[in-house]
DNA sequence: CAGGATCCGCCGCGATACTG
DNA sequence: CAGTATCGCGGCGGATCCTG
């Protein structure tokens, strides 16, 4: 019947793109993957953390993802991606990428998420450096795991980090250069506007990995 | 004025890919995009190449596309990227790789066009060689050229190919095992499927380069 | 309160017809 | 060939209501 093939609007092409758009090319969805890519989130969670999507498309979007197999129920609740789900991350990474040339400040109105931030250093990090970093901004807590290649990013409270670092989210945006004018980690000290505990060797290191 | 910031529909999130997807994410663009990364294009050609998408539509996306300056008018006549709009190869391609794990058999009533298959041959070369290879298939020319580290991909008659290969599309398909039971250069030319011209030597380096 | 479901209005989209 | 004009429909946005 071609009331089933066309029951789903697509664009019934064979080319890995349009298959991907098939799947994740609506509204939002790739937005509810990014977010899911930094951790588990609850419905609510997704919901203050998505302005402007409204609860049934965000339900909507939830079930299909589902169907996809590309999000699952999480073991303490709410959603979590998949192997499948994860494995949109390249995509996520490259429209971030080219995306960044309209991003040098935000606009009135515009959210700012300090996951979105701290998600978009994985493509800018040096490497060379190993070690465990909690951030704590905002009540919201970050393990960032630096690797010889690559970095992590969970949010969560980092279990045995061998740096903490805690502050405004703002002040975290300023060192990583996010949007506002940068400041060097030593500013940031010195204004009190991050406080270090831990390993302080790491210290340097960590920042200039990741620096501007 | 806040009619003005609402006038277009978008997500009003400083990240990257929320960006991103403000200028590219409705439907068709990216496709469009994609497209035009095989060679500049006239209307009537793009409406041939995306079975479903009607008239005005293509002509608000191209004005919308024009608008974010991504597409220019080509030398002569039709449509091509701009500097930013080849920006977007990248995130075409992840996409596609993404999209790959649902894209094994063409389904009923999918188009199907070689030049989607080549280009999505770029992720899949393995390097090494270097020459000219023109592709003449059901009317269509493609030179894909071949370099130490990527492969390039233009929809025209190669200029000076060092090898020239013809044939029906499905048996370049069939060698490049896109969506059918793939078969070795051998048998395609033993079938006189294919036949090729100029210098046979590059004839094998070039089919292991891209083999399946 | 988390996690939705339901209803409604609007605009992006699809289809067709028409024009320079 | 390269679009524009028109219209109907469904996806989406906004608000409210429901259920454990």
């Amino acid at each position: 019947m071609s009331s089933i093939d066309r029951k789903r609007r697509g664009y019934h092409q064979f080319c890995g793109a349009a298959r991907a758009l098939d799947v994740v090319g609506e509204r939002w969805t790739l937005l509810i993957v990014r977010n899911l890519l930094i951790g588990p989130r609850r419905f609510s969670d997704l919901l203050d953390e998505l302005p402007g999507i409204t609860t049934n498309l965000l339900a909507t979007r939830l079930r299909d993802l589902g169907a996809a197999e590309l999000v699952e129920p999480a073991a303490r609740g709410g959603y979590r991606l998949t192997e499948a789900g994860r494995a949109l991350e390249p995509v996520l990474r490259e429209l971030g990428r080219w995306g960044g040339r309209y991003m040098d400040r935000p606009r009135r109105g515009d959210a700012v998420n300090l996951g979105w931030g701290l998600f978009s250093l994985k493509r800018r990090y040096r490497g060379g450096v190993e070690c465990i970093v909690g951030i704590e901004a905002d009540g919201k807590s970050f393990e960032v795991t630096l690797g010889r290649e690559r970095m992590d990013l969970v949010e969560r409270e980092a279990s045995n980090p061998a740096l903490r670092l805690a502050g405004a989210s703002h002040a975290f945006r300023r060192l990583f250069g996010l949007g506002t004018e940068p400041a060097s980690i030593d500013e940031l000290l010195e204004e009190k506007a991050i406080t270090a505990t831990g390993d302080l060797r790491q210290l340097r290191p960590f920042a200039r990995s990741l620096a501007p």
